[in-house]
DNA sequence: ACGAGACTAACACAGCTGTGCTAAAAAGGA
DNA sequence: TCCTTTTTAGCACAGCTGTGTTAGTCTCGT
């Protein structure tokens, strides 16, 4: 039988190869072939994985938020209601490098997608994750609720939105001023704002 | 004397036609000549209002900041200063057809800046722009402190900081999931978050 | 060993890319 | 009218683009 090569990992390597040229120079130079020489590749061989490069950018767009969601998935939720409410919140943060880079190339992603044309399955994507996460913030909201740590004239599912907004916002701003928006910052605004939803003890 | 043609206004044109590639394609396809193609001249008559490419780039991105920073600076401040404040946040939100036009090409260039080789002046303008909405909120809330309306256990600073996020995270929303996120909800969290920073009458 | 099937590299092709260059058209004061 | 300067269109060039095709290499069960 044939040689036995991984298909799936290739794939997600060619996809990363991809995401650093993006982190690089752009989405402009993202090229079947300069994604080729970076991942070490030819470009027929970058071809034989991806026929077109549409289902390239359209993969390599769904492996950041698949990345995103295992490790949101492999969250143990232990501590308080806030402490696992922010250690969710955080990993959809770019606090490190790793989480940087997919945040980056995410925006490129999601500028693209918002061409009207062309845009493909991009769009569905971004909806996908966008819902996914204000889903996370009102599920997490509602733990608080349930635990009785949050106060009670609050509409949940307004502050849902407004949380999403506010994670969306320190994510932006911690990728594009991280020296300004330090991780250690963006933590202490998220904890803050989790705090004014709380109850008095 | 030479054929009289407002320098600056055909630059504004032309750049304003990249707007448009740039929202229909994406910013991948905003080439020389598709410019020119959508802004109905030749590519040579292009080249002559911008040397480079880059230029081209650079300027375009520039205007969308100085559009918004001409409406902000047309604003009279009249009524009381949360009716002030919401009015100076509304000027940074996509909530109309022109002000979403500018915040998808904003979003692109945004994208391409954050590649770190290439970027040029790209970069500035984003902070640039980053740095002067954060000013407005820190100078908004201050005007509202002075007014007795804030809350007197506030770090302003870090609501500032708190604002500006949920500014920008409400922006991205709206450009994304225009019918999820409408205008009228976009507002209605905005005043929203003031009033929780408002002291009780 | 051998050959079926998975994998790779290379070339071809038409079309687009940014930029340099040149010739011509337009315009209005002299 | 003519002439200077600005403005415009077009061509040329080398290089890159996505994709189709083809000939080859490698691996491993039999």
């Amino acid at each position: 039988m044939p040689k036995i090569v991984d298909h799936a990992a290739r794939r997600e390597e060619i996809a990363e190869a991809l995401w650093r040229v993006v982190r690089r120079d752009g989405i402009r130079a993202a090229s079947v072939r300069t994604i080729a020489a970076e991942a070490g590749w030819s470009a027929g061989a970058v071809r034989y994985y991806f026929p077109d490069q549409d289902g390239l950018l359209s993969f390599a767009m769904d492996l950041v938020s698949r990345r995103v969601t295992e490790r949101v998935a492999a969250i143990q939720p232990k501590g308080s209601a806030t402490t696992i409410a922010l250690r969710y919140l955080e990993e959809a943060l770019p606090l490190d490098a790793e989480r940087r880079a997919e945040f980056d190339v995410w925006m490129a992603f999601m500028a693209q997608a918002q061409a009207e044309s062309g845009a493909g399955g991009l769009r569905a994507h971004v909806d996908t994750v966008h819902d996914g996460l204000r889903q996370l913030c009102e599920s997490l909201l509602n733990a608080l609720a349930e635990d009785g740590a949050l106060r009670d004239d609050l509409d949940v599912r307004r502050e849902a939105e407004r949380l999403h907004a506010l994670v969306d916002g320190l994510a932006l701003h911690a990728a594009i001023q991280p020296d300004r928006t330090s991780p250690a910052r963006v933590r202490q605004l998220l904890r803050h704002h989790l705090e004014t939803l709380m109850a008095r003890q």
